[in-house]
DNA sequence: CACCAGGCAAGTA
DNA sequence: TACTTGCATGGT
């Protein structure tokens, strides 16, 4: 079977275990910024921590976060970690958004996939991966995102090198797949899921994993 | 108790 | 260039 035909069924089968993903969980483009951020290395439950914070104080706007200072800012966000350089993060994210847009994420629609990745990866704070989450879940451009999950499953299954980059795993499947907004959204949503449930880094439940069948070798040609 | 979570930047040699 | 370390809370 072709690299191709695999990772198209395998997000088939994906879907049929999932379904719809209901990812990214956020009410608003800035949400999704911001929660990119937030989740650096850090559980998601600890992200809504931060992100509630935020809401029920009125604070997850363009304008309402500006006006918090450094402290302010860090102490509300304290629950997702890291809370001190994220912080910053979020500023640098913010003043990018001030200079770009003047804060209006509307505006961005205007703007060049690939020049805006590379606008957001000369913020301080945003690699890789959170650029793509953002240009995919924020601003719904065709990018596929990849994460350690996609790494360890991937090479796990046969179809990556354990080591391997972050642009050399993602063009495995965006030389595959076809520029699906849509697609990616949930393939990575899928990814995590899947990752979450049977794919731990020391208590891997494989057996029980959907993707099992693709793990026999002879399925790859 | 150890280990992990939807990474990234800065420092070292 | 290729490793290493700091960042930190909260759940299992």
């Amino acid at each position: 079977m072709s690299r191709k035909a695999a990772l198209t069924a395998i997000y088939q089968t994906l879907q049929q275990v999932f379904g719809d993903s209901g990812w990214w969980p956020a009410d608003t483009p800035l949400e999704v910024m911001l929660g990119a951020v937030l989740t650096q290395n850090t559980a998601w439950t600890n992200v809504e921590k931060a992100i509630v914070n935020l809401k029920t104080k009125n604070l997850l706007t363009f304008a309402a976060l500006q006006t918090l200072d450094l402290a302010e800012l860090a102490e509300l966000i304290r629950p997702a970690g890291f809370f001190r350089v994220k912080a910053l993060r979020l500023k640098a994210l913010l003043a990018w958004l001030n200079e770009s847009c003047a804060g209006n994420i509307e505006l961005l629609s205007n703007c060049d996939t690939d020049e805006l990745r590379q606008e957001l990866l000369n913020i301080k704070g945003v690699g890789p991966e959170t650029a793509d989450a953002i240009l995919l879940y924020a601003l719904h451009r065709p990018v596929f995102v990849v994460d350690e999950y996609t790494r360890r499953i991937f090479s796990r299954h046969g179809m990556a090198p354990q080591e391997i980059d972050y642009h050399e795993l993602q063009s495995l499947f965006t030389d595959a797949l076809p520029e699906d907004v849509k697609m990616f959204r949930e393939y990575h949503a899928y990814i995590v899921s899947v990752a979450k449930k049977w794919c731990k880094r020391h208590k891997p439940d494989c057996l029980n994993c959907p993707l099992r069948p693709f793990l026999d070798q002879d399925f790859y040609e």
